[in-house]
RNA sequence: GCGGAUGUGGUGAAAUUGGUAGACACGCCAGACUUAGGAUCUGGUGCCGAGAGGUGUGCGGGUUCGAGUCCCUCCAUCCGCACCA
């Protein structure tokens, strides 16, 4: 009897449906495990071979979670806003919703195919109005919220305006009014306070909401129409499409992440992930300790306001600069400066944030015209503006100490301005030619910090900044509040309406508001968002003047949606309280790297103010996290000269450059790289009556590179080709087999016989004599050994989720079964429920052939998985002297190492060797060696 | 520049607390069975050497009876951040 793997996949997949098998519901009585992961974006492209790596891996460990007895949660769902359906929608008019249905539909077919446990009852889509309506009410919660610094937690606002009332501004910690809300309202009595009319009362509680409108410079990608948020931009560019992004001055809505940033930075100590990944997350925080400094301005009652990492080098001060962006910039200029200033601004607005940064090297800067007074020697200091300070970091203005800051040392050799060295370095060091930036040395110059160590002078200069009400000791943190508003149509609409441009929530019982139909999905002509096309009773729900137009960004909804598997028909709550207190957060979380800063940092934000508010029990999301490789594929490079013809790669001996290259799609290329030539003649026009020029054997031969897997470098493999082929159990053990799950590494088909035979391997145990048989005797000896070996070595790889050696693991035990030629019932059919988690459907079909219910082995839990069993076989112990191998005992296995070794002391051969000696030290490695040290 | 990770045969890789390096698989070589093989099975396969033997985990040191594993220096590759005050 073969081994069928298309008609046992068909059938298991239709058992598995109409049983019910992966359904679960909450049950007090059985501990939870929750298995997650990262929800895909449904591209209109499919799955390629490298998204089921993650799926597959999470996949066999929440099957083996549930054979241990676990009640494991494992879900999946789709990330269903985004911008390809509606770029789509935009060149074809069609509705965006249609194009994701469709593509969820394909989705779920390859997903299908693959054998997934999960529990597709809970499938959530964030697109869906009525999911998003719970996105719209977090929302609405984030906006009715402030973090109370006091408390250090985010609280409803009615506590903060409750301390307004009673104490006024005074009631909070100074340190959190800062920014622009301090010139205009503060401070302000409670009586104040109480006589401010509604809409001073809202402006001034909007730089308090977690939620908020707001003014400030945002990434503006003129080419997508839209804002982006500070993770969404790499190097300078739009990460969708590398469109150039410009920093606007814009009001929009704004999530106060920065709130949190001490929070998300300590959290990660309490979680399992890479630290690659935290460290990551640390860097995107950045915390910097230090103070801020107030300079004030000659001639203007305000002041410039710094923020140093080093105040223990205020009397190094020479000058300050703003970013050209500073507000006081306009204001100090002097009228003999104005024109160069006016110049120099124009000249940094031009410039991208791409061409910003690409010459750090240059120096540019322009004096104002203006001075301050320094606080301690009260000297005065020229104010200049240069683009190498950012106005989105700190306060946006420095104190430069040229002889201890690189850049502050360039600039002001460039401009030629004064240095003051306040530190003697530790060791010979020419302070003429470069800044000394260590933070080592003594202090000179400097007033009460001199003869200090650096370390002891910035804890005094701190004290004295504080002393002399000229400043204070600060944390900053370079992560910015993200930018919530996106002008796009395809996305959660806001549940915000405007009367006389304030903006006001729209109830609970409102929601969702839905989105309206538009006729085109494209900016208005006058450069409002999409949604500004609908008309008034397009909305389900219209109140006041407008609606808001502005949508959510992508994010929005993946910040919580793992919650909503918990309790995805809720129409009453987000999830509610006695299901999350059950299934709690994500124990296992499978996916990619690339969400470091995005996705993992607002979901943990999100869930942290959740657990703020008392909806949920826990802070962090993920427990701990496994972020898979990439697969890559293998493109397929053809050469074609300057006159048309397509040159085997292994003739060509001149320069490559002279050729042009062609991808050909990898389907017509052979295992020995040749292509086949009457596949490619049919492919596409140009190939048809192509000359090529073959080499001895023939052949046309590509050369081969690493591209990530792709349509358009024609190097995708897809899972449902090797479904067909091979099935879906070959498919999951060689995508684990292929090595670690962390690691990238480029696909290559050819192994995949290895991993098939080996099925088939384990298909003919059970059919020694062509029909299905197995003996009920006692096992052998050997076969038990094998066995047991097996049980230890893949609960090990498991436990540490090295999901590759468990094939391998596999692979041995059917070896050595098929050696000793063993059919035995108890060692079969203790293989299959190992083998479960990795090859679902020819082991069910194994155990219902065993005789036991149809889908029992996939919704059961069994000893072997939580005892160890290994009992009554036996080890070889190799016993050594010094690293020399010197005889070997047959030991049994399950002996404590206390035991063994007295076993050992206590065997002839021992005895007779050590000749009265003691060994100094004893080493055992289970199952591996004994070693003796005298 | 700062931070993180990785480096083992022709290839993917194993070696869990330091304990027989290269398991397992691909590929390759030889053979068996076959009309045939992209089927199945057997044997071989790190490198040098006919052999005994020598040698071997990016380089160079160190600790140890013993190092792929621990420590130090350097090199290479990949990833993240980067005028962050």
């Amino acid at each position: 009897m073969e081994y069928d793997f298309r008609l046992i996949e068909n059938k298991w997949r239709q058992k598995w449906a109409e049983l019910g098998t992966y359904k679960v519901t909450e049950d007090p009585n059985k501990e939870k495990f929750y298995v997650l992961d990262m929800f895909p974006y449904p591209s209109g492209a499919g799955l390629h071979v490298g998204h089921p790596l993650g799926y597959i891996a999470s996949d066999i460990y929440a099957r083996y979670k549930r054979l241990q007895g676990f009640n494991v949660l494992h879900p999946m769902g789709y990330d269903s806003f985004g911008l390809p359906a509606e770029q789509y929608a935009i060149q074809t008019g069609q509705h965006p919703a249609i194009t994701t249905e469709e593509n969820i539909a394909r989705y779920r077919t390859q997903l299908d195919k693959i054998g997934f446990c999960y529990d597709w009852s809970r499938e959530v889509r964030t697109s869906s109005p009525e999911y998003y309506k719970w996105t719209q009410w977090i929302f609405k919660q984030l906006f009715n919220a402030w973090y109370n610094p006091m408390s250090n937690k985010a609280e409803h606002i009615d506590t903060l305006i409750a301390i307004f009332e009673k104490n006024g501004s005074s009631g909070i910690d100074s340190k959190i009014l800062t920014g622009d809300i301090e010139k205009e309202v503060l401070p302000f009595t409670a009586e104040e306070w109480k006589n401010f009319d509604d809409k001073k009362k809202f402006d001034i509680l909007m730089y308090f909401r977690l939620a908020y409108l707001g003014e400030s410079f945002v990434n503006w990608c003129p080419a997508l129409g839209t804002v982006l948020a500070n993770d969404e931009i790499v190097n300078g560019v739009s990460e969708r499409g590398g469109h150039p992004v410009e920093r606007k001055r814009m009001k929009q809505w704004s999530m106060r992440i920065t709130a949190y940033a001490q929070r998300l930075l300590d959290g990660l100590e309490t979680i399992d992930w890479t630290e690659s990944i935290k460290e990551t997350q640390r860097n995107w925080i950045g915390r910097s300790e230090g103070a801020s400094v107030r300079f004030p301005l000659i001639g203007h009652d305000k002041q410039i306001e710094v923020f140093t990492t080093r105040p223990d080098t205020i009397f190094g001060v020479s000058f300050v600069t703003l970013a050209p962006e500073h507000e006081l910039v306009g204001t100090i200029t002097t009228e003999e400066q104005r024109d160069e200033v006016q110049a120099y601004i124009q000249k940094t607005k031009a410039r991208s944030e791409r061409e910003r940064q690409a010459d750090v090297n240059t120096i540019s800067g322009v004096f104002t015209g203006a001075f301050v007074k320094h606080p301690f020697t009260g000297k005065s200091i020229p104010v200049w503006t240069g683009d190498y300070v950012l106005v989105g970091y700190g306060t946006g203005a420095v104190m430069a100490v040229p002889a201890h800051d690189e850049r502050d040392f360039k600039f002001a050799k460039h401009f030629g301005l004064d240095r003051t060295q306040v530190i003697i370095p530790t060791h010979d060091f020419n302070c003429d030619e470069a800044a000394w930036t260590e933070k080592e040395g003594t202090l000179m110059n400097s007033d009460f910090l001199n003869g200090l160590s650096v370390k002891e002078a910035v804890k005094k200069a701190i004290q004295e900044i504080e002393k002399a009400k000229v400043g204070s000791g600060k944390v900053n943190y370079r992560l910015r509040d993200a930018v919530f508003s996106r002008q796009r149509y395809w996305g959660e609409p806001f549940p915000v309406y405007y009367k006389d441009e304030v903006p006001y929530l729209v109830d609970d019982q409102h929601l969702p508001i839905e989105l309206p139909e538009v006729d085109k999905y494209l900016p208005t002509e006058d450069g409002e968002p999409p949604l500004a096309r609908a008309e008034k009773s397009a909305w389900n729900y219209a109140e006041g003047d407008r609606m808001e137009f502005n949508t959510m960004p992508g994010w929005a909804g993946s910040s919580w949606y793992f919650l909503r598997y918990m309790d995805p028909k809720n129409e009453n709550e987000f999830v509610s309280k006695g299901k999350v207190d059950y299934w709690k957060n994500v124990d296992l979380y499978i996916g990619g790297s690339e969400h470091a800063t995005g996705h993992l940092l607002y979901a943990r934000f999100w869930t942290k103010f959740l657990f703020d508010q008392g909806y949920i029990p826990f802070e962090e999301p993920f427990q701990k996290m496994i972020n898979q490789g990439m697969i890559l594929g293998k493109s397929a490079i053809a050469f074609i000269d300057s006159e048309g013809k397509m040159h085997s790669y292994d003739l060509i001996s001149d320069d490559l450059t002279s050729y042009r290259e062609t991808r050909i799609l990898i389907d017509y290329i052979n295992d020995d790289e040749s292509i086949n030539l009457d596949a490619l003649r049919n492919w596409q026009p140009q190939f048809e009556k192509m000359t090529y020029v073959t080499n001895s054997q023939g052949k046309v031969i590509v050369k081969r590179e690493v591209d990530k897997m792709s349509k358009r470098w024609f190097n995708v493999v897809t899972p449902d080709d090797l479904c067909e082929k091979f099935g879906a159990d070959t498919l999951r053990m060689y995508e684990m087999f292929l090595g670690p799950l962390e690691q990238s590494k480029p696909w290559d088909t050819k192994g995949i016989t290895g991993v098939h035979g080996f099925l088939k391997k384990y298909w003919r145990l059970f059919h020694l004599n062509g029909n299905f048989e197995v003996n009920d005797a006692e096992p052998t000896k050997d076969a038990l050994k094998t066995l047991h070996k097996t049980i230890k070595k893949l609960r090990d790889d498991l436990d540490r989720f090295s999901f590759n050696t468990g094939v391998s693991s596999f692979m041995i035990c059917v070896n050595e079964l098929t050696d000793q030629k063993c059919n035995n019932r108890h060692i079969l059919e203790q293989l299959t429920i190992l083998m479960a988690p990795y090859a679902p459907h020819i082991t069910e079909e194994i155990w219902s052939k065993l005789g036991y219910a149809e889908g029992s082995l996939s919704d059961a839990s069994y000893p072997i998985f939580n005892e160890a069993h290994l009992v009554e076989s036996a080890y070889n112990y190799p016993v050594s002297f010094n690293g020399k191998m010197r005889f070997v005992l047959n030991l049994s296995l399950d002996l404590s190492i206390e035991q063994i070794q007295e076993q050992v002391m206590a065997n002839p051969d021992t005895i007779k060797w050590l000749e009265g000696k003691t060994p100094k030290k004893f080493i055992i490695v289970p199952g591996k060696i004994i070693n003796m040290v005298m």
